[in-house]
DNA sequence: ACCTGAACACTACCACGGTAGTAGTACCCA
DNA sequence: TGGGTACTACTACCGTGGTAGTGTTCAGGT
């Protein structure tokens, strides 16, 4: 269990999902999934993912004169890391705290609101 | 309506988190209140807080040859700034996505889901 | 009147996210 | 074989969070 994935940023973040995707991508195709909002230079993928790798986020391995890049943290744990930080950090842990949060900080539909109750339906037969 | 508070450092937050429990406090006061599990030099809580002012978190008045320092920003706005990019960035604006997740990655206790159940009843009271 | 201690001010430094230019390299095509 | 092209490598730069040392000021006690 390596420490949690704490800050990351918006690039990497954005950079992730793509990896999380595919099994593997190239520079370019990063760049086309994660520009779709905002243009970013080749040149600025490439170094963001060997930061990245660095860190330990992804990996590369070669393929003809290509990277081929794919994520080594999973959406599990960074999201671990994200939602805990945020349920810690800012609710002092209090999971219903958090949801309420977001409940009332954002527009929810009834259909959200089904699906949620579903979710927690579900949740309460798992646990007896 | 600034734009929202994205990213807050972890020292930030918790120095915020002092100044919500309290109406104004000085410089050593929140450094007793942040420092509670790693001790900062009194400094660095001053400088913190100066930086913070600068970004418009908090604000200070004089105190006799003190600063007394209020948060500027609630609670609301700095978690709507968190749990938005949370939701948004991580689950592609799925909330219940997102509550899946912060279900399914932590310990949830029987009275925690009971809670939940009657905040979802209730904004779906509200909603209709 | 002097010294001490508390308080802020200024500065510096590191890490890292984000962005991108430039340089080197190797492949493929005409 | 020469030239464009696609790709990685290196370097640089800015902003900001985090941490803290040093400098300065000023009030209070002796």
């Amino acid at each position: 269990m390596s420490k949690p994935i704490h800050r990351l940023g918006d690039l990497q973040l954005r950079i992730l999902k793509v990896l999380w995707a595919q099994p593997a991508a190239t520079v370019a195709q990063v760049q086309q999934g994660v520009g779709s909002e905002s243009d970013l230079a080749y040149t600025t993928v490439a170094t963001m993912l060997r930061k990245m790798e660095v860190r330990g986020l992804v990996s590369h391995r070669e393929e003809g004169r290509s990277f081929l890049y794919s994520a080594v943290v999973g959406a599990e744990e960074v999201g671990r890391g994200f939602g805990t930080h945020l349920v810690e950090r800012l609710f002092e842990g209090s999971l219903t705290e958090t949801v309420s949060h977001l409940l009332t900080t954002r527009e929810v539909s009834r259909d959200e609101l089904d699906e949620l109750d579903r979710l927690i339906q579900r949740a309460k037969r798992r646990i007896r």
